[in-house]
DNA sequence: CGAACACTTGACTAGAGTCAATGTGTGTGG
DNA sequence: CCACACACATTGACTCTAGTCAAGTGTTCG
């Protein structure tokens, strides 16, 4: 019933609330324990549906997975994508029906931890409610950063801007290298995310090429100008409210970011 | 250095967040009591910035604010609207730093209560700490939705869509007749929150006075046709997660809001 | 009265969408 | 090992929604 996820996996978890707050000895190891049932999904899956009342929250251990709503004739907005050792539906524990869904982008393995289990370590230990609540708070800052986007960047910003976010992001989670990262996404998913037709997102990319910011596809990044790509996507990574030691301080990419924290341009 | 508010303007706090669950006669009791320092502001006027580490938490009294993110170049997105009674910084109790602006659009007052006196509240009943959660998710819900019209939304579906949602939150907290609402916005700011420009804000209310679904201006605004605009701007309500007897069950517009559950279009 | 501000209108432009065809790489069954 | 299918990526030609610029028109208010 309870089948156990590998401890790397599960240690991503840890990885991903310590980069919001730090957690000690005790709260790392309750975090590790969590009771968990564990699933596999292709791509293009549904794990938990628009309308759904779920009683347990998903962490995604390996793969790719983002949040999303579809409109009445088939237009699709992607609100958000998750990186092993993020948890994409902690807000089920608050709100009763899901008001969007979430699904993966490609083969992915989540594990389900029930809401009951979730409430009994937050009450028993402040610090893991108090990582937990930053966390869905990061999440709607990242909405605000991404409707900033959509509202008043155009379409090259967009794709500078998603671009330093995922390899920020994949890197608190020790998945992106210092040259670039993989992000499993086709160009028209990245469309649906930033609100442009899947040619203009593919004119755009070959911009950024063309321009020496960035090499190869998504799915295989390579950024071969880090800051030319914070300036192209006007990126300030204040939003994501990481802390200090775990945002910068890796070689030559923390200290890029550290001197465009007053950008020239 | 403690004024008090005056008791209808803090009697909406508990009115909105009655709406997202139920309170206890003593929880409205602990609400009502909470220590606050009442402020005024102008039209146009931060309350807190963009960087800014606050302390306390802001309650709108009366007045009308946003949120709002400011680009280098003056471009400008608004993130949220908040009627009197919505508490527009409440993350500011988990992420210290905000990384977006508070300001009014209109002469405001606001009640400034300290992230201590929330933060004790909020252990000593935990229902109260359930509706503030809730009020932060539901905050983040909107912006999904926000996200959603942004990227996908044509011009007369996104202002639609916002007028819908702001008259049923304006209703939530008694700010609504039934025949339309006054959204003390001028068309340049509609345009910073649904990305477009002022002119073109202006063409497309035009043409939905035109379809006769509404009439006079933002700041005044009647409802003339509410199933018309409902559809015309793809609502529904769910993100809102307004418990139901909140949100239907008032005459007219209630049943026209149930009747809409599945529109014809 | 006139300055300030918001709303309106018209003419023109441009960023991004649409449609449709053509690569390109991978995988699979025969 | 090849032919084919399929999913993505890329390209070109054309269109359109929404932006820009610039000039009015109210309205409010000192």
């Amino acid at each position: 019933m309870s089948v156990l996820a590998t401890a790397p996996e599960r240690r991503r978890l840890v990885q991903k609330l310590s980069s919001l707050r730090t957690l000690t000895e005790d709260e790392r190891r309750v975090l590790l324990g969590l009771p968990m049932r564990v699933r596999n999904y292709g791509a293009d899956a549904d794990i938990v549906s628009d309308g759904d009342s779920p009683h347990e929250c998903c962490l995604v251990l390996t793969g790719f997975v983002c949040r999303y709503k579809m409109l009445g004739d088939g237009r699709r907005q992607i609100l958000s994508f998750h990186t092993p050792g993020d948890m994409p539906d902690l807000q089920s524990l608050y709100l009763d029906v899901m008001d969007h869904s979430l699904g993966t982008l490609v083969e992915t393995t989540a594990a389900f931890i029930e809401h009951g289990a979730i409430r009994g370590i937050m009450r028993k230990h402040p610090g893991i409610a108090e990582a937990f609540s930053r966390d869905m708070l990061v999440d709607a800052a990242i909405f605000r950063e991404w409707m900033t986007g959509l509202g008043r960047r155009d379409a090259r910003e967009r794709i500078a801007h998603l671009l330093c976010e995922m390899f920020l992001r994949s890197r608190a989670v020790g998945l992106a290298r210092e040259t670039g990262f993989s992000f499993p996404v086709t160009q028209a998913d990245i469309g649906d995310a930033l609100g442009l037709s899947t040619v203009h997102v593919n004119r755009v990319l070959q911009e950024l090429r063309r321009d020496g910011l960035v090499r190869g596809n998504f799915s295989n990044l390579a950024i071969l100008d880090w800051p030319g790509l914070l300036a192209a996507g006007d990126f300030d990574p204040t939003y994501l409210h990481q802390r200090p030691e775990t945002a910068g301080g890796i070689g030559a990419v923390g200290r890029a970011l550290e001197g465009a924290a007053h950008p020239a341009h």
